[in-house]
DNA sequence: CGCATAATTAACACATTCGTTAAGTGAGGA
DNA sequence: TCCTCACTTAACGAATGTGTTAATTATGCG
């Protein structure tokens, strides 16, 4: 994997036990083991995974007595999702649709915020 | 990496080789050749991130004489943008917004399409 | 034909990834 | 204190990914 974040980002992301993962937490914080409950892998195995998405920096872990609760980290996501931006008026998601609907009946000279 | 499509997709898209390549296709259409330039790897390296991109399907290949054209494919990248739709609400991006927005504007009972 | 150009395949080295089992850490409870 | 629970680290093996150079394929041209 190459060491930039977006890198280490899709890297994160090319993984479907990972990518569960975030589904789960999604709904919520969630423990090491209520993480890896879906999954017939070993524990150390999901630790790993939790250890490749933590470094993404799309989840971060916090301390409660034994547990370790994990939640969702905006930001890696959000990186992901803006470096597609150039691509959307390509596959004409629903979402560039609307953006351009917008851009179409926003001022001429309003700026980007 | 996991062989199902959105794995492929975001494993390819976790190598800036192979990002800076889908950027340049963004522009048009590009000979192997015309992608290889800005990169500092031999060709036989860049004919294999085009195979992992083809793989991928974000991008295809044609033939035009000695040259093999490669085009930007929109399907996989789409596949990957609405992956993210879950979690954009947590990032709250533009384009969350913007949907929440038009979610809000429309028919109480209208049906996605 | 004979040669140059565009690109791929082959063969190899090296690093990383993903899984395993076994051992270790740290906090709570009997 | 000792045991258990929740989780991590260590050590290892198999598979995959990325780069290299050398050889090969395929097309166009004099």
């Amino acid at each position: 994997m190459a060491d930039d974040a977006l890198s280490g980002t899709f890297a994160a992301l090319a993984d479907p036990t990972r990518r569960a993962m975030l589904a789960r937490l999604v709904e919520g914080e969630a423990t090491v083991t209520e993480l890896a409950a879906p999954h017939d892998i070993s524990l150390p195995a999901i630790s790993r995974h939790l250890k490749v998405l933590e470094h993404a920096g799309l989840i971060s872990r916090g301390r409660d007595a034994r547990w370790r609760p994990c939640r969702l980290e905006p930001a890696a996501l959000a990186d992901a999702d803006a470096w597609m931006e150039p691509y959307r008026r390509f596959f004409g998601s629903r979402l560039a649709r609307l953006d351009a609907q917008l851009r179409a009946s926003a001022s001429p000279t309003a700026k980007e915020q």
